[in-house]
DNA sequence: ATGGTTGTAAAACAA
């Protein structure tokens, strides 16, 4: 089975993009981010015509998110039992073939210091949470999405450059451990040892021909998925395209 | 330390 999970920064900007390259890659399990749409414009005709099924979460302007899948989507959650601040839909979960996927978009956080940045740790506080209520450890989880956070130098272009500011930083770093240290191991690291993988750049100041990324989307997994996950890769491609979204994909394949 | 760009939506705000 491959997954893969895609922040493509407005469905309704991307579809054309997100639909060549369903139809080239045909991954078996999707999530998307930042679908910025509210539920009754989400393009289900479209995914239909695909072949895929999907379950979504979305408002209007900002965040949503969805997951497709080329078979049937089961026991669909969305959004947390209980969260730091009144929902903004951000999270959906459901399984697949047994598999829990469950789909974050972790809120970028601005600023270091800023209100949107406790909301980030406090987010993050409640994903932990929810993991504790309602997810084991020892079961088949993945947990995907645009996590907003590169987890260890090597995810950054240049890290004497960055350190210490919005994704980076130490504080938001040690809150996002509490997730993988909860159970959770990043496949992609696990096949990927160098540097220089990213999924993120900025639209500014030509960030992406200079290559000056961040990997900050993920694809974690609890570990008896982890021994499935036989390779893990990020799609740079869609980046090099006429409006691209600011993210690209990242996949992971395992043999379950 | 700002500013640069994109998306949404109609002036800022989020990223």
């Amino acid at each position: 089975m491959i997954l893969a999970s895609w922040n493509v920064n407005s469905l309704a900007v991307r579809m054309p993009q997100l639909s060549e390259w369903i139809r080239q890659h045909r991954p078996n399990v999707v999530c998307l981010q930042e679908t910025k749409l509210v539920d009754e414009k989400f393009p289900r005709e479209e995914f239909d015509a695909l072949g895929y099924t999907y379950e979504f979460y979305g408002e209007k302007t900002y965040n949503g998110v969805a997951i497709l899948a080329d078979r049937p989507i089961v026991s669909v959650h969305k959004g947390f039992i209980e969260e730091a601040q009144p929902s903004s839909r951000r999270f959906i979960e459901a399984q697949v073939d047994g598999l829990y996927i469950l789909n974050a978009y972790i809120p970028n956080g601005q600023r270091v210091g800023s209100d949107k940045y406790e909301y980030k740790l406090n987010w993050i506080g409640s994903l932990h949470d929810h993991l504790e209520k309602q997810h084991k450890r020892d079961a088949k989880v993945v947990l995907c999405g645009d996590f907003n956070i590169a987890t260890e130098d090597i995810d950054v272009y240049k890290p004497s450059e960055v350190r210490g500011t919005i994704m980076v930083s130490d504080v938001e770093r040690e809150k996002i451990a509490t997730i993988r240290t909860w159970g959770f191991e990043d496949v992609f690291r696990i096949h990927n040892k160098g540097g220089g993988q990213f999924t993120w750049w900025d639209y500014r100041m030509g960030a992406f021909r200079r290559n000056m990324g961040f990997r900050i989307d993920h694809i974690w997994t609890t570990k008896s998925l982890a021994n499935d996950c036989i390779r893990s890769w990020i799609d740079k491609e869609p980046r090099k395209l006429e409006r691209p979204s600011d993210h690209v994909p990242i996949l992971a394949e395992f043999t379950t």
